[in-house]
DNA sequence: CTGAAAGCGCTTACAG
DNA sequence: CTGAAAGCGCTTACAG
């Protein structure tokens, strides 16, 4: 058997303050009162021995781990360790821990993650996968787990979403573009059926009044650089482009470099999310933030709400707005 | 008291399975054999029960939480999660998760960081901070639990030690710099005494064969300028500077496109780490890869060689060299 | 304001 | 090859 250490147990504490160990426990998480004097006496001898609660048998028999799972798809694609941060930022000081999985976007590697969130006893799930399909879930909800799904927009019974406002998002960026004198205003987004495709197209619509020109490619680099191509081919080409996230962005500005296409004076370029290449490249990406932090918080003020259980009602759905970051691109 | 869900129990497995607890617990574990007619109906059950086995519980009882703490300065720096991964890479398959705090470079919350790694009973604590006191991690040593730190120096009594091979790296950076015919070679690095400062110039020194032209700035895009700016006013100017990272040596590109200085006709300019930007930027970014997937890896594998116990051995020191990425800066 | 005892859901000597 | 019982370190009714 693995050495253990010597860990002092809450039986010593309660030895060498001469009290029971439910006096010690009361003291410690505060649901009985406690007399002054004992509990002075209980707090030295904690000192004393070095003294730490053993979570993981409070979670056992409180049947609260004290721990969040945390499902996402990649926790080294930028977004989701500002994610977690945000979680933390709220979560931490309540006293909780996250246990995150990544998936790959895996269905299989999901449902085990899933199946192994509720092995662990996490107190509630933050799910950040977007084409997972509803019954996934349902294990889950049906172990009494709170779920919180952050992106997409599929609501369902028992879970709470969070997700940015791209419709909204998409309509600011071009409105900024308009005000900015821009007359040609094109958008270059990924594959229709996927991620915020379709709101960020339908908010780029509202804003500009009209069809405009959508061009649908990747969500990458390459996905950038070949819709601007496309662009230049047109008749009338485009004074200003609103890509669906940076990288495409980034793929456009290489083709305009390429082109000796001036940026911001002959052509615009926008981008969604601001990475952190974003203001490291030049000219520097005026983009949308993603708030990727805040959406953290969020889902963290939400989760909380759950598990004090002073939300009790119907899931909830939460809109976070997006920032506009003007830098030199547009 | 929280809604429990309905979860069965290992209990009710045996019922169905006509057995003892003990035999489900052991044909799950198989630290004893188990018939193969026993385990098949044990597996049935288990099956149309959808039985879970509570993890806490095996924890609180096995003394082992299949958990391993993480305690890192910033999950937002992007060096992090690579190494996060990496762990998960050969933790994850043994049934480990990570619990991941940060620390913002703190001592106060260093130390409350490793004080909660115990109380949560994890298995093995990996500890990515470079100027802790080696005395902090006493506590976690005393409690019997497996330490590694990553990066730092300092050989420390039940401590594994696990870097990338700093003086190495700038040998080889210096090395390919000179071999691409590059003569009069500086040095942009931070503060003498902090992290891998030393080591990288002493390679660099080492390769070149003479102290060479070291200036000391900022880590930080804009002690990078700074430092270009101060080899410009020289009366010999290089003709490639090395930069002790990519941050640095975007900062020093800054300044190459403000003087309009060819990069790398007139000037090459080389970074460490290979931050995503590096092939984002332009000029793309010649590097040398700090590997920090592969420096979790390693960490993973050296934790687990521990928590096997196949290694019983005094501390190791394991160092990972970095991997020259050639682009187009250099 | 305080304590004795049961129990959270497993694993593990001990016994056969 | 299998089982009954103790016990991991806490919290929580129950009782006073």
């Amino acid at each position: 058997m693995r050495f253990r250490g010597d860990r002092p147990r809450i039986g010593q504490v309660a030895q060498l303050a001469g009290v029971s160990a439910t006096t010690v426990s009361h003291a410690l998480n505060g649901r009985r009162p406690v007399s002054e004097a004992t509990r002075q006496r209980i707090l030295d001898a904690i000192d004393q021995l070095g003294y730490r609660p053993n979570v993981v048998a409070r979670g056992l028999r409180a049947g609260r781990s004290m721990t969040i799972g945390l499902v996402i798809p990649d926790i080294t694609n930028p977004f989701y360790p500002l994610l977690a941060r945000g979680l933390q930022d709220v979560l931490g000081p309540a006293g909780y821990d996250e246990i995150i999985t990544n998936t790959n976007g895996d269905r299989d590697l999901e449902r085990a993650a899933l199946d192994k969130m509720i092995s662990r006893q996490v107190d509630a799930v933050a799910f950040a996968v977007f084409d997972t399909h509803a019954e996934d879930l349902q294990p889950v909800i049906e172990a009494g787990i709170p779920v919180l799904r952050l992106g997409g927009r599929l609501a369902q019974r028992g879970v709470d979403l969070l997700h940015t406002d791209d419709e909204g998002a998409a309509a600011e960026a071009t409105r900024y573009l308009i005000g900015r004198g821009y007359r040609r205003i094109a958008f270059i987004c990924g594959p229709a059926a996927q991620g915020p495709a379709a709101e960020r197209v339908a908010g780029y619509r509202v804003a500009l009044g009209k069809p405009g020109i959508v061009e649908h490619t990747e969500f990458s680099r390459a996905g950038g650089a070949q819709g601007m191509l496309r662009l230049l081919e047109r008749r009338h080409v485009p004074d200003a482009v609103l890509c669906a996230n940076d990288m495409m962005a980034i793929g456009a500005l290489d083709v305009a470099r390429q082109h000796a296409i001036e940026v911001p004076d002959q052509l615009a370029v926008m981008g969604f999310d601001d990475i952190e290449a974003a203001s490291l490249i030049s000219p520097q990406l005026t983009t949308m933030a993603n708030p990727a932090r805040e959406i953290g918080r969020a889902a963290g003020g939400l989760l909380l709400d759950r598990l004090s259980g002073n939300e009790t009602g119907p899931p909830r759905e939460i809109v976070v707005p997006a920032r506009l970051v003007a830098r030199q691109s547009a």
